[in-house]
DNA sequence: GATGAATGAGGATTCATTCAT
DNA sequence: TATGAATGAATCCTCATTCAT
């Protein structure tokens, strides 16, 4: 048994290796740049030890989206579920969500942008594929609920809330590569936290109703954008 | 003079060929799976005449970066100067430049973060990369002067205009990468232009001050960003 | 024209070129002992080059089977349709196209056997597969039909004439696979021809009756192996 | 004693354990085909395991000759040495051998053929090679010698009985190589023992003398082909 | 002895780039 | 200028073999 357990430990520690190590190589040189000796080197591991873990580079790449889709997931669904939390101010438990998830991981966004831009899907089994995209598809759909309950309760304008979700979703991961991609020049200090801050004050300000009366979930209306097939 | 204006004219078609040609690749492959000789396939040249009119495959890659920026660099400054145009309507006017820009060439912002992540730089001249990044902050600078006088108006709230850039152009750019996404899947229809008109909508509201006098240029004020270093 | 025909022709040498190497690298290191590099090298060639003229390393070497049973199967219709010659000399003309089409390309059989081997079959074109599948099935079939005549006519006992087909065939395979397996040893002298003469002497002796009646086709049997599946 | 006699069992089982499994995996994928780790997960071992017991894949390969040469070579020199044995039915005798050692291990020729023609014998030790040419050598001798003697005896025909020794041998290699080969596409039934069947007659009635007087051995001859260096 | 994770040399293949025509 | 065949460096991946446990 503790034989076992400690394979399986070391397993699991090796392979939490080769994604950190990946992560760095990653973010610093790209998807197609980075090399798999690259990152075998910066793991500090043989090429072929790679292969052990994943089956290919583009499942290795593909697999560092995985951990911090699922802790997205379940930090929204949190927000979601306190209902404690007064309606006004679900907006900012939504920007900490997002903002942890990029503390914990920032290359995520960047990550799940290169997947969903047809690039890689070539080599990664459909599995994988299917559980990424499940995975996104649920952390959407969650912020989709968070808005439609603000609307709900007269708290917030008569959008269409999956376009509120596609509008902050875009918004925070248009910050994120922007400050990514500053990054390899100006390595010193974020400026990410203040700039989402005020990005997400100035839309929490234009989404709230002005004077809201918040009895009733219909006031000022914005046209919707068709929002099917989102 | 005639031959040599013909020659001329000759090269700079050529060039355009090219051009167009690789932008439809680059869309579809992405800037590294794309191959030389799947754009001189699609601009109906054979590999070598490619590099007769480019460098090379980065090179090639940046300079359609180039001609969008100097069009909307063009739009943008065309805002700023229209001094007509009520401040309460830049923002719009904003979204109308981003938006042309977009509609004449899709791919130019993906290309613009490609740039800037660090992928491509490998073998590109100092020069051009020079150009690309005076052009992007000639950009920028005049997106944040159209903000900063909005602001003087008293029409915005007192932010730091370059944030307000940042926070713009991130959403836009965010918001053009998710519909790019989607384009793979889902090709028939774009829902860009309505998103972003209540993108903007939301955002107007946000940073416009709520009951404004626009006679004096400083009211509800946002606690800026650290603005020195965007 | 002039300059469309060299090309072509230019390409076809260079083709030739390539599998005229890939024949001495085969038959020396083996189908899986070779390397791409050895035959480039041993062609003059850059390894590249050969990925212009041949799909992979499997096509290359399915393809050195294509001109010679092309060309023994035009032999052997040859022989098959020769109506002058007597029927219990065809037995020596079928010999003869074999030792031919041996002289023209000694490792062909080698590559055939390998070929039905299941060892390959696995990057190699359906459709070139088929084409060497109908061409061995073409030649199998001819010395069928040879045999059969023979039957008829009353010289040949009567078994099953693709058993004797099998049988003539492997025989001379066997004899060429020993051949070539010696000759990595001792490259001075080929005993082949006159191995291949007693064998074929014995044969024929083997399968004409013996005090021939050439009237009628039937008379010392030879219980047939059950033929339809070979 | 009692306790070494076990390990030297064991030891002894788990090496045929290897053995059979590597038998099924070489003939099913071939000789490079077949990687260390399908042999390993046949014979349900780890692949280090199989290094402790042979020194690498290609001995373990070659091994696999060792044992059905010992066999077949039995087997012929008891038909050699059985003088009750009419001469003209030794033929008969040297067939039933030939198949009965293709019964124990099918693809025992395939092995040698590939052995022999120089794709393997790369990381042999000297000695395994020089034990299996020992026992090939042997059998091809004790074939030749059992020819001679029905030569002597006035049954054959007067061939250099080295030559029909090879071609018995090649005949009944080409024949079982034909075999395996169908055996993929077509894994019902074989074929092999009725033609072989077949093969033998019509060569028996080859080579034996017509209306043979066996009180000499000098009769008919076929001009033979240069023995000396088989 | 047995294990199986780790190794890393080696091979097939791709593709940006060059250059003779 | 235009071509496109040729190049060969670079990359992904495999797998025989080793070795710490």
């Amino acid at each position: 048994m503790a034989i076992h357990d400690r394979q399986t430990r070391d397993r699991e520690r090796r392979r939490q290796q080769i994604i950190a190590a990946s992560k760095r190589v990653f973010l610093s040189k790209g998807a197609s740049g980075a090399t798999i000796k690259d990152i075998a080197d910066e793991a500090e591991l043989s090429p072929g030890t790679l292969y052990i873990y994943f089956k290919n580079k583009d499942e290795l790449y593909a697999s560092l989206s995985i951990r911090i889709l699922k802790h997205l997931n379940l930090r929204l669904q949190r927000v979601l579920k306190n209902t404690d939390l007064p309606h006004d101010q679900k907006m900012d438990a939504v920007k900490q969500a997002l903002c942890e998830a990029y503390d914990v991981d920032p290359p995520m966004l960047i990550n799940l942008y290169h997947l969903q831009s047809s690039e890689t899907l070539e080599n990664i089994s459909a599995e994988l594929f299917q559980e990424i995209m499940n995975l996104s598809r649920q952390c959407l759909k969650t912020l989709r609920e968070i808005f439609a309950r603000g609307i709900q309760s007269g708290n917030f304008l008569n959008v269409d809330p999956m376009t509120i979700t596609l509008i902050i979703w875009s918004m925070f991961s248009g910050l994120v590569l922007w400050e990514e991609s500053k990054r390899a020049l100006n390595p010193r200090k974020d400026f990410l936290k203040s700039t989402v801050d005020i990005a997400f004050e100035i839309v929490g300000r234009g989404i709230r109703k002005q004077g809201a009366d918040p009895s009733r979930g219909a006031g000022e209306v914005i046209r919707s954008s068709s929002s099917s097939d989102h």
